[in-house]
DNA sequence: ACCAGAGCGA
DNA sequence: TCGCTCTGGT
């Protein structure tokens, strides 16, 4: 028997935006220590790391780990159908292949639970190593949200460099060329809005623009995003779930010269 | 050499909003007086002129005459990155076939530039008597907008008709027909939200509702419109630019009872 | 607080 | 491709 209660429903209604178009189908895996996600996207380039702490929930039991498999489409239609004010439960029992979604209106005047299938879902849960990173820049969320958005009415792709007075992204493309310059700023009196760049040695790698433009789905989350980089490891676009956990995306760099493939 | 400050970044954003759909390529002339272009719409029916003086920057400096032939579509692109506080640079080398934009975010934290290629543009610039006319309206450019595009969801020409007590536009269609009077009205408080009309003599003439949509994309860049007719002369559609110059529309009258080319 | 433009979903 | 919803600007 499992029985999560989220007073602050909106917030999984945010992860499902954010992800549910990078990931068609996933395992929720749930333990007594809370609940986390890890999936390849559909082209398996990019990777998506959830993870929900139990102390977030007004109430959370889990009696065994249970792995939930679910079509994230079905499931962000029925967390469509809870207002943002709602407090969601999920309950599912140990053996059966359903999972119970229940949204109370804030007044509890009104009260909906939705029924879904569980399904199989072959998956490699990888044991993703906290790597140490040559540069980690924390900026607002909607900033770097914007400069992904404009950069790739340009370009395709984008070359993040940091360096220790800021950070620049640059894209090139068939009209014209784009260089965007973040300087580091802590001084701002809102610490959210305060862009921190954490360098221990220069680094300069090129993305895709289209994925990063999927992974700022998740602005709404957080007021500031985190960007982890190594010249050797994906990059780690991570957005602070409060008082929960963590929604972070895993992307490659590309290798230079090889910017042909759509 | 060219490089112009323009602190109030958002006029060219406008600016390129208003025209963006009208012309598609065109000359920006610079030269040490200032920055104005002058184009036909695409199906030649129309002419656009802009005025930017120098004396609106808040640096403005330009060695030589240039001409700069630049694809709207992309420039517009570029300049949506800026954001409306910007402070937008433009530079240009006299040789040069590129234009760099440049913007400044307030905090002067994110500093970002933009290179585009320049196009060869062949272009006659005309010379543009400045006429008399028999009447000129100034009316709330809100107000006009609203007109506009009431009237086109009846009819797809308007007429107006300038008399000493107001401007009267009329339309009529397949589902009726339409007549809006605005009468002369200058005791309104706020001088800006006047109707005036400066009537030498009465004119009536039709128009295509469809270019006068597109002139009144130009409605952020001003409170008031003026239009000025004469019997044989296009009407002119001017919206001022504070403190810096103008945008001028001009559109040929339809010959009555000619009105079945879309 | 209202209106308009942009982005997302059907 | 059109309509609706949400966000941003006035």
């Amino acid at each position: 028997m499992l029985e999560f209660r989220l007073v602050q429903g909106s917030l999984l209604k945010k992860v499902m935006e954010a992800i549910k178009d990078l990931v068609t189908d996933a395992n929720f895996e749930c333990s007594s220590t809370g609940f986390s996600l890890q999936a390849m996207d559909s082209s398996h380039v990019a990777l998506v790391a959830l993870l929900l702490r139990s102390e977030g929930f007004e109430h959370y039991r889990c009696d065994r780990n249970l792995s939930m498999g679910m079509n994230l489409n079905n499931m962000s239609k029925m967390l469509k159908c809870a207002g943002n004010d709602d407090i969601i439960t999920i309950k599912a029992d140990d053996g059966g292949d359903i999972v119970t979604f229940m949204f109370e209106s804030p007044s509890q005047d009104k009260i909906s639970d939705f029924e879904m299938k569980l399904m199989d879902i072959s998956s490699e849960q990888l044991g993703i190593p906290e790597s140490e990173y040559q540069s980690i820049v924390r900026m607002p969320a909607a900033e770097f949200q914007r400069i992904c958005k404009d950069l790739s009415s340009i370009g395709d792709t984008v070359i993040i460099s940091v360096t220790k007075e800021g950070v620049k992204f640059s894209t090139r493309g068939d009209i014209g060329s784009a260089n965007i310059v973040c300087r580091q700023n802590t001084s701002v009196d809102k610490p959210e809005e305060a862009t921190v760049i954490e360098m221990k040695e220069p680094v300069s790698l090129t993305f895709a623009l289209r994925y990063m433009n999927s992974f700022t789905k998740a602005t709404p989350l957080s007021n500031s995003v985190s960007l982890s980089m190594s010249s050797d490891l994906p990059l780690v676009v991570e957005y602070k779930i409060a008082d929960m956990g963590y929604l972070r995306f895993y992307l490659a760099p590309k290798i230079e010269d090889e910017e042909e493939q759509s």
